[in-house]
DNA sequence: CTCATTGCAAAGGATTTGCACTAAT
DNA sequence: ATTAGTGCAAATCCTTTGCAATGAG
C-alpha cells in the first residue's frame, strides 16, 4: 500500500509487536514519516484528510505514541504550547534554527556542541544523556521583508 | 513590608506604571523573585498559601504577566507541559542542566556557546536573536542512588 | 469616589480517557 | 471468534477570560 521505506519499517514494527496494522495507523504514519516539515497532531489529521481518509483525533495521538515507541518518530517542542513531530532520520542528533517570523525550521549538526555539552555536564557532576538547542532568529527571506507568519 | 530588593524593584515598577500595589501582587512577586528554584504557577500559589495568604489562580497568572512585562521575571519551558519562572538575575544569559531523575536544575554560562550559535545562524542566513540550550542528565546525587523524583 | 484588581467559575486549547462499536488476525 | 483499535464525547491539565464584588489611590 505504501512504498515509503519508513512506513514499511513501521509496518514491520507493528508485526513484531503483534499489533494490528490498520488503515488509520498507516495513514498517520505516512503523513508523519514522509513529511518534510515538523507537523503538529492537528496538522497530521488535516494531512490525512487531504488524502481522502479520516482519522479521529484520539487515534492520531495514539498512533503518535506508537510511532514514538517504535523510535521512528521523535517529538519536538518549539514552545508553541503544543508538540510537533519529526521522522527520526539517520542523523544521530541535530539542532534547530527557527525563524521567529515565518516559523521555518532548519536543522544542523555540530560536533563541537556535542562535546561541549558533555564537558559542561561532567564538570558539574552530571552524567550527560542528551541535550536540546534551539536558536531563534530571522531567516534570510524575512530579513528582506519577505514572508510573514501564516 | 518586604525587604527583598527585587520585590522593591517590582513595587517601583508598579508605581511607575500607575498600577495599584496590592497584597496579592506583593505575595506573588515575593514568592517568585526570592525563590531559588524555578517555580510553576501552581507552586507559586502553594508558596503564597504557605505564607498564610491566599491568591486565586487567575491572579497568579495575571501577576506573572506583569512581572514578565517588568523584566524582573523570565519564563522557562522544560517540556513538562507547563511553564516555570525564574527571577531575572544579572546574568545576561545562561543555560540549564536538568537532572531527569530528581528534577534539579542547575545553571551555567558559556561564552563560546554564545559565539557558536551566532556563527551557525549567520552561516545559514539567519539573523540570530536568542537561543536556548537544555542539557539533560543524571546529577551526582542520583548517580549514587540518591534522591528520587518527588 | 473611580477605576483597576480580585476571585470564582466558565471558557479554551492540547491531549487523554471511557466506552460501545468495528475490524484485524 | 478473539482481541485490539477506532471514533466520539466527556474528562484533564494548564492557562485565560467574563463578571460582580472589592480595594487601592
Amino acid at each position: 500500500m505504501s512504498e515509503h521505506p519508513a512506513v514499511a519499517r513501521f509496518v514491520a514494527y507493528l508485526r513484531e509487536q503483534n499489533l494490528p496494522v490498520t488503515a488509520q495507523r498507516l495513514a498517520v504514519a505516512e503523513a508523519l514519516l514522509t513529511s518534510e516539515r515538523h507537523l503538529s497532531a492537528e496538522e497530521v489529521a488535516a494531512e490525512v484528510a487531504r488524502g481522502g481518509a479520516r482519522v479521529g483525533t484520539a487515534t492520531v495521538y495514539r498512533t503518535i505514541d506508537t510511532l514514538l515507541a517504535s523510535g521512528l518518530l521523535v517529538e519536538r517542542d518549539f514552545g508553541e504550547g503544543f508538540r510537533r513531530f519529526e521522522p527520526a532520520r539517520d542523523i544521530p542528533h541535530h539542532e534547530h534554527l527557527v525563524c521567529d517570523q515565518c516559523g521555518r525550521v532548519e536543522e544542523f549538526r555540530d560536533e563541537r556542541l556535542e562535546r561541549m555539552t558533555t564537558i559542561v555536564a561532567e564538570s558539574r557532576g552530571f552524567a550527560r544523556q542528551r541535550h536540546r538547542l534551539v536558536i531563534h532568529g530571522i531567516c534570510r527571506d524575512c530579513q528582506r521583508g519577505g514572508p510573514r507568519r501564516t
